[in-house]
RNA sequence: GGUGGAGUGGCCGAGAGGCGAGGCAACGGCCUGCAAAGCCGUGUACACGGGUUCAAAUCCCGUCUCCACCUCCA
């Protein structure tokens, strides 16, 4: 059983097979740091590092790059209005964007390097297009240099555009330009632009053109070829058709396989700053929905379809999942912490199917019953393969309620054992209650207790009890 | 105008020719002092109209609606 991976470059499904056996790199498309994500950002980040851990399960050894794009119009624009240099304003956003990250489990990548610290990787590939005649410094004196669309015969087969039907790419003046459609490696300097955002260059001070950095780092650090690059499906074009028909025309093979993930709308549309219909990280925390509620809310559907988002939705996700986490931690409760094992065979085939993490879930959540059933017939053995089995696929999917990760997302950890103490303290009188069968004070007990935010459950082994909505 | 997708039961959401994925909600039952949790059961879902086939949600033709990209975008 091998991955197959849905690639847009050929629209099909195909199998995945590594340029170096047992080796797997991948580029990221990053966020441009503008401003703070918003949880459609925050997908592509999720769904991503799925993916990388579905190839380190399978025993890849994985080069993740996912790069920031710490220079573009808008930061640029923000820095003249704000009076701040742009770089603090994109480093800012760049440390709010780890904070989301790490809040959601999504593992570090291998490297994740900047745009701006790139500039002469940058040179290097503009020079040698210019050298194979596939671009050209405009003679306007602007200092812009141009990539020539007309001379890459395979321009437009990634995103499937037939160049006479595009229209004109609108990042420079159209007279620098010899064809309307060609785009910007280098942008020459202007007056009106902070003058910390410029570099020297061959062709006269300036600052990168959108694509070219992803075909510069991607070389950098992942090689001349590599396994896999995603992003997000806004990107096909014409970004990711940019930067493949650069790295190409380059002569570098690039990437050998292409996933893109699908868009998360609100509201018909998708999520944008631009149209302000944007739901942040925080703004769902404030809901009372956790990082790992939202985590397994955008791994419910499959990665390439697009979620409109809808609060009911995730408060129904995070129903879910709380089904799980009920499991994983009744068993805990009755057999310990068990190791994650291997993997069922539906979960795995799901999995290797352009990660169908619906059709995985599926399998998790059998498995979740099974273990039900047996931590109600007591059976601890049983139970025990169950938890190890479901910790194994959550742990693939990042979503361990156990995984440390989690650990600082649950409430009161410095008070637990003072709460412990307390709560027992209430029990020993409610159980009390109970054995003269006193119910009014028994129930009286529970419900003081549920006042106070602290669930009691009566199981065959006695009271268990949880705060709030943790279980 | 060009390109690529989508429409599945009350809701979310897989599947892609033949045994009703899974979850949430609802209802019934079991368990429980009562709850909660859990377990068991209950659904004649595939936008619409035609067609192909022994068999269509799945293939073909047509229609409608929606989304994304072609401009910064995850």
């Amino acid at each position: 059983m091998t991955l197959r991976l849905f690639d847009t470059a050929t629209r099909q499904v195909r199998d995945f097979v590594p340029r170096v056996p047992g080796q797997a790199s991948v580029y990221l498309c990053g966020l441009t740091v503008q401003a703070g994500p918003h949880i459609g950002h925050l997908r592509s980040g999720v769904n991503y590092d799925v993916l990388r851990r579905w190839l380190l399960h399978s025993g890849y050894d994985v080069v993740f790059v996912r790069n920031i794009t710490d220079i573009d119009d808008k930061i640029l624009a923000k820095s003249l209005e704000l009076g701040r240099p742009f770089w603090s304003i994109a480093y800012a956003n760049e440390v709010t964007l780890a904070a989301a990250y790490r809040a959601l489990n999504v593992l570090a990548p291998t490297y994740e390097p900047r745009a701006t610290g790139h500039v002469p990787e940058m040179h290097e590939l503009i020079a040698e297009l210019i050298e194979r005649r596939n671009a050209y410094p405009s003679n306007d004196g602007s200092g812009d240099v141009y990539f020539s669309v007309g001379s890459f015969a395979e321009y437009g087969a990634l995103s499937g555009q037939r160049p006479d039907e595009m229209l004109a790419a609108p990042d420079g003046p159209e007279r620098a330009k010899r064809d309307p459609r060609d785009f910007a490696l280098w942008k020459g300097a202007k007056s009106e632009e902070p003058d910390d955002a410029e570099w020297p260059s061959p062709w006269g001070r300036g600052r990168p053109g959108w694509h070219i950095e992803c075909s510069a780092m991607a070389k950098r650090y992942l090689g001349a070829e590599f396994d896999i690059h995603g992003g997000g499906l806004d990107l096909v074009f014409p970004h990711h058709e940019n930067e493949q028909a650069q790295s190409r025309a380059a002569g570098l093979p690039f990437a050998r396989f292409w996933v893109h993930h699908g868009l998360l709308n609100l509201g018909e549309a998708k999520m944008s700053k631009s149209l302000g219909n944007v739901v942040d990280l925080d703004s769902v925390v404030e809901r009372g929905i956790r990082p790992v509620d939202l985590r397994y809310y955008m791994l419910a559907p499959h990665y390439r379809a697009r979620i409109d988002f809808s609060w009911g939705a995730l408060e129904e996700s995070a129903t879910a999942y709380r089904r799980i986490e009920g499991f994983v931690q009744r068993a805990v409760e009755l057999v310990g912490v068990v190791e994650p094992s291997v993997l069922c065979a539906d979960f795995t085939a799901a999995m290797d199917d352009d990660l169908n993490t619906s059709a995985a879930l599926a399998a998790l959540h059998e498995v979740v019953r099974e273990g039900n059933t047996a931590l109600a017939a007591g059976d601890g053995k049983a139970a025990a393969g169950a938890l190890s089995s479901v910790r194994a696929m959550l742990g693939v999917l990042g979503i361990d309620p156990l995984d440390a990760a989690w650990a600082d997302t649950k409430s009161g950890s410095g008070l637990r054992s003072t709460v412990d103490a307390l709560v027992a303290l209430a029990l020993e009188q409610r159980t009390a209650a109970r054995e003269r069968k006193d119910w009014a004070a028994a129930d009286a007990v529970r419900d003081q207790l549920k006042q106070a935010g602290v669930v009691v459950e009566d199981t065959p082994h006695g009271p268990r009890w949880t705060i709030g909505s943790e279980l």
